[in-house]
DNA sequence: TCTGGGGTCCTAGGACCC
DNA sequence: TCTGGGGTCCTAGGACCC
């Protein structure tokens, strides 16, 4: 079973035997596996199923830090006492969210973070694995550098560039050798993970740091007259999001892909943290009109926009005054509707003869913003 | 590999400050 | 007119993850 159409966002582990992998392209998908079938995706069914697992992680550990929508982090240490060992609280986790959210999960069992995360994708599908304290490397050292959770092709390319296939060939190097390569937060980061030395720790209660939407047309790239009301929509998206979540936001970054795939992003700063929908949209437009040659040049196949810098509101910008004071009253009576008729019960007329229906997107805000 | 939508973190240069 | 040492913020891009 494959979950998407144009591009496969996820696939059962039936449709992986066939090499099958998430982001794949459908017609590909399709080649590989001409008997899977394909659904769409149900935002709504994954938001209830990880509010349940998060019950029980909560429930499990005090420090949970979430890493998705089905994984996070569960710092169990100096529970031992009266919740029993690391893998004897994995096992009643494992079986508790199966009784409850009616899904299997893989645990892994680790010192560190970044192995805790290898040894569950080692346990997959539906397993347990504990890597005990002191042994690390005997699991890390023969894996290939690519399976170390943060590396990927363009860092195993220049790894295998210095002839260094495996996290043991790592762990060979000074770290002043690995920096050199790789950076110095990558460098000092992988020379920790590959002596069983990485060190960072859960993080309980993070907060989102950006809000942002995009909408990707494919080939068919984005018309004119489109531009201005589908940056609209995903403002409106992006806005009420932040003003649900009590957030506000300085920097509004806009996101481009051309004709050819490629990506540009511009940003600018804001004097004040907003969630109003108008000041992030005479923003937007802004950098939309300064990219206007470069897009009528090369084409446009994805337009989006994010919000970044955020803040709680009122942390700091107590009494500011909204920068379009009239529009305040507006986007809080947008919100209201939308809160009781749906998310689509209200929308922009210049938006109106082009979407019908709710878009998977606009069903996945429905989720719980962290 | 003919390409969705949502995020995170790091780097590097420039502006500006003391 | 040339030059130290240290810091912050902004912007653009890249790598990576689910």
């Amino acid at each position: 079973m494959i979950v998407g159409a144009g591009v496969v966002m996820a696939a059962s582990y039936e449709a992986k035997a066939f090499g099958i992998r998430g982001g794949m392209g459908g017609t590909q998908a399709r080649r590989l596996c001409p008997d899977a079938i394909a659904v769409p995706p149900r935002f709504e069914a994954y938001v209830e199923a990880s509010r349940g697992l998060f019950d029980v992680f909560e429930r499990t550990a005090p420090r949970v830090e979430g890493l998705s929508l089905e994984e996070a982090f569960l710092d169990v240490s100096g529970l031992e006492r009266f919740a029993g060992t690391p893998v004897e609280i994995a096992r009643r986790l494992r079986r508790e969210v199966r009784e409850q959210v009616g899904i299997p999960i893989s645990v892994g069992i680790a010192n560190s973070k970044v192995v805790a995360k290898m040894a569950s994708g080692a346990a997959k599908p539906d397993g347990l694995l504990l890597i005990e304290s002191g042994r690390e490397r005997e699991f890390l050292h023969p894996l290939r550098v690519e399976r170390i959770w943060g590396v990927g092709a363009a860092t195993a390319r220049r790894l295998r560039a210095h002839g260094i296939g495996t996290v043991g060939d790592i762990a060979a190097l000074p770290e002043e050798a690995l920096v050199a390569i790789l950076g110095r937060a990558g460098g000092k980061h992988l020379h920790a993970i590959a002596n069983g030395r990485s060190s960072r720790g859960v993080r309980a209660g993070r907060t989102r740091r950006t809000y942002g939407a995009q909408r990707a047309v494919g080939l068919r790239r984005f018309r004119k007259d489109e531009l201005d009301s589908t940056l609209a929509a995903l403002v409106d998206r992006v806005t009420r999001r932040m003003r649900r979540s009590g957030r506000v936001g300085r920097t509004v970054v806009l996101r481009l892909r051309f004709g050819d795939y490629t990506r540009a992003s511009c940003s600018r700063t804001l004097p004040r943290p907003t969630a109003e929908t108008r000041a992030i949209l005479v923003a937007g437009r802004r950098l939309l009109r300064a990219s206007a040659v470069t897009i009528e040049r090369r084409g446009l196949t994805l337009l989006g926009i994010t919000v970044a810098n955020v803040e709680p509101d009122g942390g700091g910008a107590q009494l500011a005054l909204p920068l379009y004071p009239s529009e305040e009253a507006l986007d809080a009576a947008l919100d209201e509707v939308r809160d009781r008729f749906g998310p689509d019960s209200v929308t922009r007329a210049s938006v109106l003869g082009r979407n019908r229906g709710p878009s998977p997107a606009v069903l996945a805000d429905e989720r719980n913003d962290r």
